[in-house]
Order: structure tokens, then sequence, then C-alpha cells
DNA sequence: TTATTCAGAAAAATCGATTTTAAATAAAAT
DNA sequence: ATTTTATTTAAAATCGATTTTTCTGAATAA
């Protein structure tokens, strides 16, 4: 019936595993916080053992802390680290979307453009902006998907997860989202023109100016 | 009346985890081996919870491949991913070791000096060469120890134990092993010179050797 | 006051058993 | 003979309860 083929889901990801990775990346839990399983266990409406299971593929993706027998932490915030993962980022994306516009088909302009699209068009505004922040993930994925290594693009995600805990600290900021916007679209155009050399350096910008956004909102947290 | 500091264990590792971490990069179990919990029950002395989690924890960190409700299975071999992993390494490992090289301070120095020389000593065939193993491992991660990013240490060990499934595939092999021996003291050597530059490329050759090694190994084990 | 020891309480980790799901085999139908 | 459908078997996932460990705070001693 259906002839749609299943993404192959490199980790089988259980719906407790999604939702607790969606919640801490969102900045639901407090950094440093313990986190209390019977409370969890309730609040996700989940059995014990999916709980702890989820719990251990997100400390060992770096996620959450695990403590000798002292349960689960949500990892400190620093400024050093939030130097640390963005100038990862810069050279692993950087080097992810050269490899990406080298090897890239006429298929990849397509998807690039629809998520690009899809992006522009999204409401922020609607449930709290998960639905854009969903859209922004999709669309930094397609840049960089067909750079030929599935290795870097694992890292690519979990650094991307780890920066956005920072990013998205505190309220929405629409100020200075309109230039990123503006950066998006330029990616593309630039990844259609096949200038890798131009796009690794928008990249890099883009990347630093997402930083100065994460950086304000971790200032301002702490 | 311990006065040592244990390590800061990043992620918590139980018995369990460790024993089983080293089986699988050490290729004790099959690639695309589907395993039998009950057996690893048996055979680890370990009740189901803790095991269950160590494998959940070894699936997050790529040395297994968890499928919907069909359990765990060992993640297949390919020459795709051999050659994904030994670039990977080249760029991420000599970028550290550049950024290592900068930053190091004379404690580093010793530090590097005593895995040489332990590695040096080591018996190769004692334990089936896993103390030997356990040495070249240490060496590798001190050579990068002080490059200043965390997430790259994690990710520079996360590709090693990815790489070592294939350079360990079959028997022992001592007549390549000689001329990576000698890299390691000429590694250590450009790194006290504080030779960025040369010790970047000869990082890349001497990954570049083992890529050989392991593709030699890989094809052979076909 | 400061430090130390010892209950009591709380929480995490583990175990044993049950439930659920997938795989394997056999029977029936096209 | 091949495919389809039941039935059985095996294994994985989950649950509830137990055990173990850590945390808390009061009481004692320095």
């Amino acid at each position: 019936m259906n002839k749609h083929i299943p993404p192959p889901a490199d980790t089988a990801s259980s719906p407790i595993y999604d939702a607790l990775r969606r919640d801490l990346v969102g900045g639901r839990f407090a950094a440093g916080e313990k986190l209390a399983i019977n409370a969890l266990k309730e609040h996700y409406q989940v059995g014990l053992s999916p709980l702890r299971e989820a719990l251990n593929k997100l400390a060992a993706y770096g996620l959450l802390i695990q403590e000798n027998q002292r349960g689960f932490r949500v990892p400190k915030l620093s400024r050093e680290e939030l130097d640390d993962i963005a100038r990862l980022r810069t050279e692993l994306e950087g080097m992810a979307f050269e490899r990406a516009i080298a090897h890239g088909d006429a298929v990849w302009e397509a998807d690039l453009l629809a998520a690009a699209h899809r992006l522009k068009r999204a409401d922020v505004s609607l449930d709290k902006g998960e639905e854009w922040e969903r859209l922004h993930t999709q669309f930094h994925r397609t840049l960089v998907a067909p750079c030929g290594s599935v290795w870097l693009l694992r890292f690519i995600e979990q650094l991307h997860d780890q920066f956005d805990r920072y990013r998205r600290l505190g309220p929405k900021m629409p100020s200075i989202r309109q230039e990123l916007d503006e950066q998006h679209h330029q990616l593309v155009e630039l990844a259609l023109n096949r200038d890798g050399k131009a796009a690794r350096a928008l990249m890099d910008d883009h990347i630093h100016k997402s930083y100065e956004v994460a950086l304000a909102r971790y200032q301002a947290h702490t």
C-alpha cells in the first residue's frame, strides 16, 4: 500500500528519547539540574526501563551527564564550551558544506530550495517556535547532506544540538534573526552556483553570527 | 588515604560497558552479528538491566546498531566506511595535534615521552596484545590531549574505536608494525620541537599507513 | 563553634517475572 | 509448486518490587 520507504533510522529512537532530547536541546531543563527519575516517569507517562534506556543513550550522546550511582544531570553551560562548539562547528560544517557542493546532485538542489522555502514560510509564533526550530535544523542538515561522510554528519548533528542549548536560552529575539534568515538564502544561492570557496566563507560568517547571538543569550542568562 | 585524584570520567562507565566496548573494538563479535542478550547475560555474568543500559550507550556511541524491536547488532564493515573514518581521522587528529603542539606545556612533554616509552617497552605477545593496544590508544590520546577542545577529543576517540574495528581484524602482523612504531617516536620528537607543520604532515602519513594496514586486513577478512 | 558519627529517609540501580512483539514453522489455499 | 494464513516458539521490551547506595540532619564529641 504505502510505497514510501521509511527513513533508515541510524539509531532506533523511541518516543521518550525524542521527547527528552527535544526538551533538553530546547532548554526545558535548567543547566546543572539533577533529573528526578520518578518525576520524569510521571511527566512523560512512561515506564522506568524505557526511560532509563533513553537517559543512558542521551548520556552517551552528550546531552546528559551520568554520575557513578548518583543519577543523571543536565550538563552545565560555559563560555569555554560555547567557544569550543562554535569553533568546531565552523571547521566541520564548513568542510561538509564544501564537500556537499562538490558532490550534491540536482535532487539536492531541489531539496535545498524546498527546505529554504519551508523555513522562510514557517510561522515563528507557532508552538513556541518549535516548528521553526525543526525546519531550521532540517535546513542546515540539508546543506551538508551529500558531503559523503556519515561520521561527519553525525558529529555535526551532535554539535548542532549542543550549540542550540546556548542559542535557545531565554525568549525569542527577532531582531538579529532577520540577518541570519537572509544568509540562509544566500547559502542556497552559493551552493546552486557551486561556489565552494565563497559558500564556506559565508558559512563561517553565518556560524559566527549565530555564535554572537548564543553568547549574548548565555551572558544574559547567567 | 589515597591522594590520587580519580580521572574525571565524562560518562560514568560500568564494568559491563567497558568489557563490551573492549570486545566490540577488539573484534570478538562478528560484524553484522545479532547479539543474543541472554547469552551475553551469562557470558559477562551480569543482570539484564545493567546489560541493556550498556548496550543502549554503545548504540548511541556507534559501536552497535539498535533496530526497532529487534534487538542489537554489530555494525557491518565496509570499504566506504573505512575510507570515511580514515579521512576524518586525518582531518581531526591533524587539527588536534597542531593545536596540542601550540598549547601543550612541559607536563605534556613529559607525558608524551612516558607514553611513548611505555608503548615501546610493551610486551606485544602479552594478553593477546591487549596491553599493547591499551598503551597505543593511550599514546595517541596523549598526543592530542592539550588541544583545548573536549568535543574534538571526544570525536577523535570515537573515530579511533571505529578505526580499530578494521585495524584489529585477524591476527597480528609484526612486519608493518616496525615502521609505524618508528613514526610514534618521530611524532614525539616533532612535538617537542614544536614543529606543528611537520608534525601534522607526519600524522597524516601515520594515519595513511595505518589505513593501508586496516584496508589490507579488511580485504583479507571478507 | 566545628567536625564527626550515626540513624532515618530518599533515590538509584538491579533483579525476576510478565507482557508484548517478531521470527519460524506448519497448514491451507490459490 | 508457490503463496498466504495460522500457529507455535523464541526473544525483546516492559513492569513491579527488592536491594543497594547516597543524601540529610540531628546528636555527640573535640
